[in-house]
DNA sequence: CGCTGGCACTCTCACCCTTCGACTGCTTGT
DNA sequence: ACAAGCAGTCGAAGGGTGAGAGTGCCAGCG
């Protein structure tokens, strides 16, 4: 559909466009090294553009913009991810190679990495819930009528849910009920518990045993928020790229709406690495950002995803090349713990 | 210092300015209902009140915005918060009959709160877990080489820490120190656990067991980190009552680091609800914004802070009046569970 | 003596106008 | 098919002007 001196032409426009946020002239393009025609040439071939569909102009007499499509054909071609930079990669080593431990300690600080090595802001969404199989379920009393299930998955992280009882219960019955918990559901995923007969499960417990653990049971099935489970850095860099303040408001307000986070991130999700540009987020209000999403993998699966946010000039192939790396490493490092 | 006259026509000169960000003239004054005098009269004391340093002058020909100076005085023949409005005491009471059950959840959503009732940005700092008391001690084993400790405070909140051993290590090993654990800390602070001997803490254990307590002991000890446990809400807002992207950048680069934004509102704390203007929040970056501040009590004690970050022109009768019912129902709310 | 009305002055803001420069599109020539 | 040149367009920048808002000061009045 494009020839090469069209794409070479639309390529040097979004770089410098990117590079600068002016508008670009003929003139400038024909200067580039990789051009080797006038600028008359190059004017021509950029009104082909812009009947196409990539390129826009601001006025008459400016230069031109890319626009959504141009930014797709530009990432489009890039084919995948380049190289870090030296400096980036190294910073990447280093925080891999001293990372450990706690799992939500390290996402948060991945998020940290990754706005740091983009300069956008970076999301972090862990590993879901549903897949892990439970490692031990524990009662804790708080008082006398509120009991703290303590629910210990097997990537580490951890479910709570406080139980308000109607009377006051013995440390016996709470003992009890913690038993019987832990041989129903030790071993199980939580979609597992989630499926789970309620009457076969409390059978022939006594009256006040059986209540603790329906409740129990209950509080786990519902508890399936993924709010902790998002980890957002680096905002103060976005704002920084943005030139309005409403603008930066707005985008802040759906960074604040984890939910929409989370299902921004895994629509774009099937795809492997992907990246979705202006209108592509399918949100107006991200009309001038792109996304950079990309999974990672831990055991063999998909467990979580990881991308950046940004404005639409984005510096795309760091940003997929951060992505994709950050994405390899955390995905190994989660899977030898 | 100030007479009656001077007050009256600071205070106008203020609340004109926060309400409407333009410098305020001797005219808009005298025309307000509490001044009975002539604007010429009102621009001798604006001129007085000039030199003493509560107002200034953007330049020659515009009306005078209030200076730190003039805010803290405002602030201060406040006298304290007032009533909140209808719409706001309602959405106050709504919340807090609704909510229930997790602490941290509970936190998250109170700043929510907090901004939607200001439109400012909340922070609400979590309870210090120094205090509370350990209510029980577990570990599980997520593969062979790899122990999580489960550690439950009296207040519902969880520590947990990943220990890698050097050595695969049986189960019967790992329940030996569990046991001895809990018997070791259960009832204990956190405090109180830095404070434990590690050698009489190991005494009679074989070797494999021993090295697990210790390195869990020390594991507890080193993870005073407060990370978790602020949750800052509006920044959305926040950024929309300022009008360069710069200031909104460095103001979110603050709430980024979270050590910083605890600190800052601890300094505050201890004279109960208090405001700090500018410069006073002793944070250069924050010289357009103020901060309200006030501790929340749960059971009798001081037991975390609740705050709001806005323009120095903030509404600070609403923000206090807020700050002040919010901190209220909240520490009463942690009190009763 | 304190307050007021009046007056001269200052300074910004919005507006208009012009110039300048950066582009473009088109037409013509090789 | 490309290059060169040229006329045309439009925004950004600069300068001048008038309006408006606000000030400071002074003289007079109760």
């Amino acid at each position: 559909m494009l020839d090469e001196r069209k794409a070479t032409i639309l390529r040097a426009v979004v770089t410098e466009y990117i590079e600068t946020a002016q508008p670009v002239g003929s003139g400038h393009v024909a200067s580039s090294t990789e051009i080797n025609v006038s600028s008359a040439t190059v004017r021509n071939d950029m009104a082909a553009l812009e009947a196409e569909g990539y390129l826009a102009q601001p006025h008459t007499s400016a230069g031109r913009i890319p626009t959504e499509k141009g930014y797709r054909f530009f990432v489009d071609q890039l084919g995948g991810p380049g190289k870090l930079g030296v400096t980036e990669s190294q910073q990447v080593r280093t925080f891999f190679s001293r990372t450990h431990g706690e799992m939500e300690q390290m996402l948060s600080d991945t998020s940290r990495l990754l706005s740091s090595l983009t300069h956008y802001a970076a999301v972090v969404v862990g590993p879901q819930l549903e897949v892990a199989t439970i490692k031990s379920i524990h009662l804790v009393s708080l008082s006398v009528r509120v009991v703290l299930v303590v629910v210990v998955l097997s990537n580490g992280s951890i479910e709570k849910h406080s139980l308000e009882l109607a009377a006051d219960t013995e440390e016996l019955v709470i003992n009890s009920a913690d038993l019987r918990l832990s041989s129903l559901v030790v071993g199980q995923t939580l979609a597992g518990v989630a499926s789970l007969d309620l009457n076969a499960a409390v059978l022939g417990e006594p009256e006040d045993v059986s209540l603790i653990i329906r409740t129990a049971l209950i509080e786990l099935r519902g508890g399936h928020r993924h709010d902790d489970q998002v980890f957002i850095g680096g905002t103060s860099d976005m704002a920084a790229s943005f030139d309005a303040v409403r603008t930066v408001s707005e985008i802040l307000r759906i960074l604040e709406q984890q939910l929409v986070v989370v299902s921004l991130l895994e629509d774009v999700l099937d795809r492997g690495l992907s990246v979705a540009i202006g209108r592509e987020t399918g949100n107006e209000a991200l009309a001038d950002c792109s996304i950079v999403v990309a999974p990672y993998i831990v055991d063999g699966e998909t467990a979580g995803s990881i991308g950046v946010l940004g404005p639409t000039r984005m510096h795309y192939d760091q940003a997929l090349s951060a992505v994709a790396v950050v994405a390899n490493r955390l995905g190994h490092t989660l899977s030898e713990g």
